[in-house]
DNA sequence: AAGAATCCCAACCGCAAGTTG
DNA sequence: GCAACTTGCGGTTGGGATTCT
């Protein structure tokens, strides 16, 4: 397994491409095909190395290579497969006919990571930020909109703060917890992901929710992730939130880094009363770390079956919500 | 208008798996 | 089994384009 020592030939053009070198690869490789990209570049008369070439046949002039922005349906997608297979980009672009790793991966660089990052959440896990002081700004700001949107006394206020900050650390808590859960799951000591269920029996998770965790994937989804052969539709329903599409990008979502209110509703006298976040809007507190599960299942042939966890509102009761949202 | 800052993406680099002799 | 070679992948970067001050 030797290095590659193309790129180190001397005398070999790096650099951008011109439109004449295009032309060259272009016509050779319609001509004769690709064949070993080693010997192409001096059969097509090309002073570049063969890796050159692969790589600007591959991700530029290929002809079924579809140019332009991203569709909001391939964002989703790769939102989608990224939390299952993690930077696998290769994987992904298989799923986004005419785009390519390269050209997934930039995206994801430049945009979808940071719009993850901007609306708090881990863009390696898609998962809320777990560290509860980096959830701070938001529920402060998510504190002084409730005192704007519901012009209450402060005093009152105060005392509301105090309880939603308990269930804030609540809901913390409970998420650590099934992530712990969830890591204990997926390491391959572990013999199945059956140990999930040990947080109904400490009483965190009534049994209806347990029901909704019981509504998994099965291992042959993992197996058939890592064989390419699923399709968008038959993915997890990742939840990400509804507003994540609506959400300003680059510079204004700096100023705003904490979740900006999305929707409103129609208040007693027919104004518009704002609300924070929708129930749709919340973050899914979802997502069970797949993209690890995948290695881990894939060396521990983890028999179990898998976890797809809800989206938040099926996770809480109705008056946790109510009283949160 | 101009310089600085930031964004964006094509291309490079290095690694690892697969193939061949 | 081993080493040389090829291919593919993911991370990173250079520099042009765009936006901001």
């Amino acid at each position: 397994m030797g290095r590659s020592p193309c790129c180190d030939e001397n005398g070999l053009k790096k650099g951008p491409w011109t439109p004449e070198e295009d032309q060259k690869l272009m016509e050779y490789i319609q001509k004769h095909g690709h064949g070993s990209w080693r010997a192409l570049p001096k059969l097509a008369g090309l002073n570049r190395c063969g890796k050159s070439c692969r790589l600007r046949w591959t991700n530029y002039l290929r002809p079924d290579i579809k140019r332009g922005k991203f569709t909001e349906e391939e964002e989703q997608t790769i939102l989608r497969f990224h939390s299952v297979l993690g930077n696998k980009w290769s994987a992904i672009a298989k799923h986004l006919p005419g785009r390519t790793d390269n050209e997934i991966k930039n995206f994801w660089n430049t945009h979808l990571k940071k719009k993850l990052i901007q609306m708090g959440f881990d863009p390696m896990t898609h998962r809320p930020r777990t560290d509860f002081f980096a959830a701070l700004p938001q529920l402060i700001a998510l504190a002084n909109l409730r005192q704007l949107v519901e012009q209450r006394p402060w005093d009152d206020h105060a005392a509301r703060l105090q309880v939603e900050a308990v269930q804030a650390a609540k809901l913390q808590c409970l998420q650590n917890l099934i992530q712990s859960a969830a890591s204990i799951a997926t390491s391959p000591s572990s013999s199945s992901i059956n140990t999930i269920p040990d947080l109904e029996q400490i009483g965190l998770l009534s049994p209806p929710q347990m029901s909704s965790l019981s509504s998994l994937p099965s291992p042959n989804f993992l197996e058939s992730i890592s064989g390419q052969d699923i399709v968008a539709g038959q993915l997890p329903d990742i939840q990400i939130p509804s507003s994540f599409f609506e959400q300003p990008t680059s510079n204004d979502a700096n100023q705003n880094s904490d979740f900006t209110p999305k929707s409103s509703v129609e208040g007693e006298n027919g104004t518009p009363k704002t609300l924070l976040l929708s129930e749709n809007s919340l973050p899914p507190l979802t997502d069970f770390p797949i993209s690890n599960l995948g290695d881990a299942c894939s060396a521990s042939s983890c028999d179990g079956s898998s976890i797809q966890f809800t989206s938040w509102p099926e996770l809480f009761d109705e008056q946790f919500l109510s009283e949160f949202v």
